[in-house]
DNA sequence: ACCTGGGCATGACACCTGTCATGGCCCTGC
DNA sequence: GCAGGGCCATGACAGGTGTCATGCCCAGGT
């Protein structure tokens, strides 16, 4: 019996995903969650094998959910089960030491395959998503741009930026110019909506 | 027997709301559509009697959906079912010509009897969203402005928002400068996030 | 030891933005 | 008719933004 913990915001989908995994011999779906901070703690409670985590969660995003369970519960598996798969997340989530990373709206029995492969130690990522993420490539952008560019998606003006960052305007600046260069946009806001769809924020 | 048609561009969503719906007896979910520009032929090929739309649809929103069903299948009944429920959406999908208004994640039983209610002609809101939506009142932006800010919501500089609203680049600033001093805000961006989540734009 | 590349900062320049004042046009309601 | 309000435009000004050159510090690799 493989113990599984589900963590999406929207409880009619984590209802649909959660139907046809329980009605497979082996599988049980023994905790449902909402919220990505609640993730962690959860899962030890009920001491779950695999966690299936959507990405975007109030709270925690799935992404920084597989990071904290590889730090804290070594054993627990996650596989990430998102609704659009933008390229780069894909490497970003095997980065953070997710498992797996499958779209949703496939099979009920390739999902559960998959948590079957992920629990067995096999690593599983959906293949059209697989090329997608190496012909994207790696992200040209450094730690840093990739920092000022996520602060700055919302229009903040620059100084705000600069604050939240503990920068001076004028590094914030320069950062967001090499960023717009890289992206080969023309505006803060089309290079973050570039790095944002390639998945490298 | 009440014909429904589904429209979500969530295949496990479509699946979701469907189970439960095919279980009445009454109900029957007759067609399911994964895209907004697809409801319209789709309802007439099957005779659907009332229209289950999600607002965030590749081809048309849910809102444009119920305009045009109004306008072209007018004895076809639209219930908008959303993820989050936006105070002025409500509004706007009931000037649209919408007959309902509801939010996922409410047990099944909700949504068949809105269904029923929706089609012996009677109008039906989400109690919690109705509420809410009075209290933000009605849209302060005029016309102009929030074409404008929608325009504006994603960063392009002045001079292609006013291009392509074939505006002059002045007239672009001052209906921007009006809509940052109506909704309170010191940015277009914040402008257009604060409409945005008021569902003014 | 040397060189390269990233992070940080400053200063300067051209351009874009947000604000305000002013004026003309059209429609609606009193 | 006439005032009021939305829409469009222009011009001017302060401040924000994108770009570039320059410099310093600190890792990592040759």
């Amino acid at each position: 019996m493989i113990r599984i913990l589900l963590a999406d915001d929207q409880a009619l989908v984590r209802g649909a995903l959660a139907a046809p995994l329980d009605l497979e011999t082996d599988l049980e779906v023994v905790a449902q969650v909402g919220r990505g901070d609640e993730v962690v703690a959860t899962a030890r409670a009920s001491q779950a094998e695999v966690c299936l985590l959507d990405i975007e969660m109030p709270g925690l995003t799935g992404l920084e959910v597989a990071e904290r369970l590889r730090a804290e519960l070594p054993t627990v598996r996650s596989l990430i089960v998102t609704t659009f798969g933008r390229p780069g997340y894909v490497r970003r989530a095997l980065d953070a030491g997710a498992a797996g990373f499958l779209v949703k709206d496939r099979p009920a029995r390739e999902l559960a395959d998959a948590v079957r492969r992920v629990h067995a130690g096999l690593r599983v990522v959906d293949p059209d998503l697989a090329t997608e993420s190496l012909m994207a490539g790696p992200s040209p952008l450094t730690a840093r741009e990739a920092e000022i560019l996520l602060l700055a998606m919302d229009g903040s003006p620059v100084a705000v930026i600069a604050a939240r960052a503990h920068l001076s305007v004028g590094t914030v600046r320069n950062h967001l110019s090499a960023a717009i260069g890289k992206t080969g946009a023309s505006t803060r806001a089309e290079a973050a909506r570039v790095a944002q769809t390639n998945g490298w924020i």
